[in-house]
DNA sequence: TGTAGGCAAAATCCATGCGACGT
DNA sequence: ACGTCGCATGGATTTTGCCT
């Protein structure tokens, strides 16, 4: 039998079988059916229970061998395991696992990478269809990336003054880049739709590329071809987008990914748009892009300006995702979610995947079913009380990877912590094992990096490998005290803080005992004064005596500390300025605000001279009050957490929120709202609006003095003596109605 | 379809107390 | 003498977004 061999893009559930779409060897595209069997695994309750058909084997719970019952289900895996306990002939284990997330598990097939199954060929047309004949194995050893064809789409709908509606406002164009040439198709929305289905068709890509695609524009898309009678065949084999689990939405046999769920994997992103996204990754973004909200009105007045900025959008998609795409496609074959899930499921679920798969292939370890369970807080890391002022020759250390590290060196399991929280040793455990193959699969691609050239695209993938693992690695620890996990342990994560605390604690008293001063220290990092001998003699006693790693991570040649936890400035011998936690820092404060700080911390660091630092606040204050500030510096961004309506408070973001809503737009959860504090009278919350309503004659510039440049600044200028107050009084001068009114 | 806990800060909420005022 | 209205005050609560 002839073996093909593909590039595993998709697998999608096909009743008794289950399809796996992918990229040929050859260059073509193919998809392959393969038979498949939902299981599940059933821990019997005597040796009399017996299950026709049912399969002996010897499986893992909480690292204990037990006999099991590998049970092939019919139709419905759950209502077949739930039936099974309900007559009391067991624990079952694995059925509420989805069939194509099954498949992939226990057959070790990597989605983003390379596989080979025995197969025959049904048909050929625009792709190959094949039968298999045999079980697919995945070709772990091969790592190139095939030629993959992306096409990236944007869609402009028009609405005046308000967010278009897809039962309303039509699609007036969309803009769409194969990598050739971007263009723009418009027109009248039928046109307009058929003819992005006829370009998708003919591009043929394996990546449809978006901004909002999931949340916005499949939906919006799909309703407006429905409504004109049309037909939106997308998908490889002709077939609609179709909702998938969870909002994300599936086109048949191309991956559909979101480039907006990008954002989440990156903390310093704090706006999600393309624009602040393409910064981010040094591409280059228009000086002013359109908003949102004046999308109608370009339509009208500068359609030119709108079309090319729109065109911008759909090669920026390609430029990011050639950015990214290998770290996607990494994060894709290590948790085994298909490239288009990846970016869409939570963190949690991202390690749960890699667990299952670990479970299931290499450590035969049952997978518990999801339950609900109420979640349990514990303890965590140790924070210190800092010493405020500005210091001179800092050293910060910390441990590197702490938490995994102590996972496994501690060997912190299910099976090595009881409810008690004492650890009993053992053998390692699940937890561990799984942790130490994804560190040893991490050490061994920082390895092979390093023997290629820099700037080579080996480097590249495998540098976006490390980094993948490693952030798979973090977050296990979080995984174990999450109550949405299959396996919650909030006994065990509390261990892993435990042991946390006490490694550090232990370093803080050696610091001590050697004459180190402490200045700070945050769960796993300790700030001390800066003695070249002695610190590196505190690295070889940690190393030696706790058997971890601690690197020498910064030397601050000054740094800044208020009498706050986890808020300091600091420059190091090269200058370089880090603020960490500060307003500066923040997404929710105005940018005026966060750049005054800023500029009072680079002379508060880099002159060192509290007088030109105070100088330098007193120029903001001044400026504000004058009204010398432009508009978008003003905006206060806040992320809406929940429905409008379910806010206990009169939140200022939620007032506005309710207000756009009310006007015609569409705020949602997870959207985040722009306002502008203007004058008037009363609580805050009456005196805010959304910003782009709001013009310079309305601003209320006390308020933006006060409460956002003085506090801002006064924060920092209070750690070298110089009061907030006294930052306002001199700066405020008396105005002719405070004179006559003494 | 939510990794975790620890933390600062602002605005709002709310109980409390005080004085002024009317009955 | 008593009730209550308005207002200031200060602590508690709500909310967000940061750090590791």
């Amino acid at each position: 039998m002839p073996e093909v061999r593909f590039w595993l893009l998709d697998v999608m559930d096909a009743g008794e079988a289950v399809d796996l779409w992918g990229l040929g060897e050859d260059g073509r595209r193919l998809m392959i059916e393969v038979p498949f069997r939902s299981y599940f695994y059933l821990v019997p309750s005597s040796d009399y229970v017996k299950v026709k058909g049912a399969q002996e084997v010897d499986m893992f719970r909480m690292g204990k061998r037990v006999r099991c019952l590998r049970v092939e289900a019919q139709d419905d895996p759950s209502k077949e395991a739930e039936e099974m306990m309900s007559r009391g002939l067991g624990d079952a284990y694995g059925y509420d696992i989805r069939r194509s997330d099954l498949f992939l598990i226990s057959t070790g097939l990597r989605p983003s990478a390379w596989t080979a199954a025995e197969a025959e060929r049904v048909s050929s047309g625009a792709y190959d269809v094949y039968r298999s004949t045999g079980p697919p194995r995945s070709l772990e050893d091969r790592k190139d990336v095939p030629r993959i064809r992306i096409l990236s789409f944007d869609p402009i709908y028009i609405s005046r003054n308000a967010s278009p509606r897809p039962e309303r406002d039509p699609v007036a164009a969309v803009s769409i880049y194969d990598g050739s040439s971007a263009k723009t198709i418009a027109g009248d929305e039928q046109y307009v739709l058929r003819s992005f289905v006829e370009e998708v068709m003919r591009a043929d890509p394996d990546v449809i590329l978006g901004f909002q695609s999931n949340r916005v524009h499949w939906n919006y898309l799909s309703r407006r071809a429905e409504n004109s009678g049309l037909r939106f065949s997308l998908g490889r084999d002709g077939s609609e987008p179709h909702g998938s689990v969870y909002g994300h939405v599936s086109i048949r046999g191309r991956a559909n990914v979101d480039l907006s769920e990008f954002v989440d994997e990156v903390p310093e992103v704090k706006l999600e748009r393309l624009e602040e996204l393409s910064k981010y990754l040094g591409i280059e973004a228009p000086r002013e892009a359109p908003e949102y909200f004046e999308i109608g009105e370009l339509w009208e007045k500068d359609r030119r300006k709108l079309v090319e900025y729109f065109e911008w959008r759909v090669r920026a998609m390609f430029d990011v995702f050639s950015a990214i795409s290998d770290y996607v496609f990494n994060l894709s074959s290590i948790t085994g979610l298909p490239p288009d899930h990846v970016l869409t499921a939570a963190t949690g679920f991202k390690v749960e995947n890699y667990l299952m798969r670990f479970a299931e292939l290499e450590a035969r370890e049952l997978i518990p079913p999801r339950k609900e369970t109420r979640h349990v807080t514990y303890q965590g890391g140790i924070v210190l009380q800092p010493k405020p002022g500005l210091h001179r020759g800092i050293a910060v250390l910390d441990f590197k990877s702490m938490y995994p590290s102590i996972i496994i060196k501690y060997n912190i399991s299910l099976e090595t912590v009881d409810e008690g929280g004492s650890l009993r040793s053992g053998p390692p455990g699940f937890l561990p094992r799984a942790l130490r193959r994804l560190l040893d699969e991490r050490s061994r691609a920082r390895e092979e990096e390093a023997r290629y050239p820099e700037g080579s695209s080996e480097r590249k993938v495998l540098d976006a490998k490390q980094r993948a693992l490693k952030r798979i690695a973090n977050a296990t620890y979080g995984y174990t005290g999450w109550s949405g996990a299959r396996w919650y342990a909030p006994h065990v994560a509390a261990a892993i803080t435990a042991k946390g605390r006490e490694v550090i604690s232990s370093v803080i008293s050696k610091a001590g005992e050697m004459g180190l001063e402490v200045i700070y220290g945050d769960t796993d990092s300790v700030f001390v004064s800066h003695d070249e001998g002695k610190v590196r003699e505190l690295l070889r006693w940690v190393e030696e005596s706790l058997g971890l790693e601690v690197k020498l991570e910064k030397i601050y040649r000054g740094v800044l500390f208020t009498e706050a936890k986890k808020r300091y400035a600091g420059i190091t011998e090269d200058g370089e300025l880090d603020v960490v936690g500060l307003e500066a820092v923040r997404g929710d404060w105005s940018e005026v605000a966060k750049r005054a700080q800023m500029n009072v911390l680079e002379v508060l660091l880099r002159e060192e001279s509290p007088e030109r630092a105070e100088e330098t606040a007193r120029e903001w204050i001044r400026r504000v009050r004058a009204g010398n500030v432009p508009l978008k510096d003003l905006i206060i961004w806040k992320q809406l957490t929940k429905p409008i309506d379910e806010y206990e408070a009169t939140a200022p973001h939620a007032v506005v929120a309710r207000e756009m809503r009310e006007k015609g737009w569409d705020v949602r959860i997870g959207d985040k709202v722009g306002f502008i504090v203007v004058k008037g009278a009363g609580k805050l919350h009456e005196r805010v609006k959304p910003y782009f309503e709001v013009t310079a004659d309305q601003v209320d510039w006390d308020y933006y003095a006060e409460k956002q440049v003085a506090a801002a600044c006064g924060r920092v200028l209070e750690a070298v003596g110089v009061d907030e107050s006294k930052l306002l009084s001199a700066s405020k001068g008396m105005s002719l109605e405070e004179f006559f009114g003494k």
